[in-house]
DNA sequence: GCACAAATGCTACAATGTTGCACAAATGGC
DNA sequence: GCCATTTGTGCAACATTGTAGCATTTGTGC
């Protein structure tokens, strides 16, 4: 379906306040029921999830998708920049909103819970330049650690905090 | 496990000047065939290499060993703080020696021609704080974009550089 | 050289992801 | 609302990457 050409074209920052039909229709896509769960599984987390967490997620809903169309429809979010891919611990993607767009932000990967957890306020930064003739289009970077959670007193043992 | 307590334990950041079999001695581990292999051929590149690129090393300097081996070699290795992984774009691990312990680089990956590259003069930083409670271990930043090979003039189009 | 623990080399298996193809469903035109 | 077209789905099969179990071989200390 050819987007509707009158309606705003929504901006990719807009993926958090249009409903989930409205975007894909606006990228030109189908709207249609594999599509609408991801993305609404996707918008209702607040850290990045792996194909497994998202089927799961879709079962606990009484929803049952095909783990190769789950695949699929992932691929196309990530193709129309709706979501990202993240590289996660263990060699499985996990996949997040893009919610704000041109802000980089980092992860946070929790060494002993395993959680994965966007940090906005955290911005990637270089010391030092690129070699000459080096073009850059995305930075990516990832910090492991133990969270807030389980850092708690009762928590266990201290981890050394550097950088 | 116990390394040889008479001898002087190689500091990580000799695994550059140390000969492959002396550096596994002092860790105490066994000098075997695939060790050895494995070490030379990750001191003998410059770049992050997977499973597959090590084995195909290995079998053109006319080595045959097991796929299996190869990755209890490499873990051992990573183990011993000889070696680090890093995520590759794909699923794979890529490994590499552990050359200026103590320094963050960051890594480059060419989205042109696939090539993981270490930027020795590019170490990461964090633009804002970590939230209270959170402790890091360390940080792992990829940077994605077109190396100066492929930037060449008659290479094709411009990237954007930006960052 | 011998004994013993560590490492190797198999096979089998698990997890993650991709490909091909027939079928179903979303859309647009009527 | 109905139909044709095109896109997306669901299934099976397969590819890649990595692990587990176990018998055999090899490195080391004596």
């Amino acid at each position: 379906m050819a987007a509707n050409p009158s309606a705003p074209a929504h901006p990719p920052s807009a993926a958090h306040d249009a409903s989930a039909r409205e975007l894909i229709a606006a990228r030109g896509g189908r709207v249609t029921r594999t599509r609408v769960a991801v993305l609404e599984v996707l918008r209702a987390s607040h850290q990045p999830l792996n194909h497994d967490q998202i089927c799961s997620a879709l079962e606990g809903a009484g929803e049952h998708h095909d783990r190769v169309t789950l695949y699929r429809a992932l691929d196309w979010l990530v193709e129309q920049d709706i979501a990202t891919r993240v590289a996660g611990s263990d060699r499985a993607w996990k996949f997040e909103l893009v919610r704000h767009h041109g802000h980089r932000h980092a992860h946070f990967h929790c060494q002993r819970c395993g959680r994965v957890l966007c940090l906005e306020e955290v911005e990637p930064a270089l010391c030092g330049a690129l070699p000459s003739g080096f073009s850059l289009a995305q930075a990516e970077l990832v910090l492991h650690g133990a969270c807030a959670d389980c850092n708690a007193p009762e928590a266990g043992t201290e981890h050394q905090a550097c950088l």
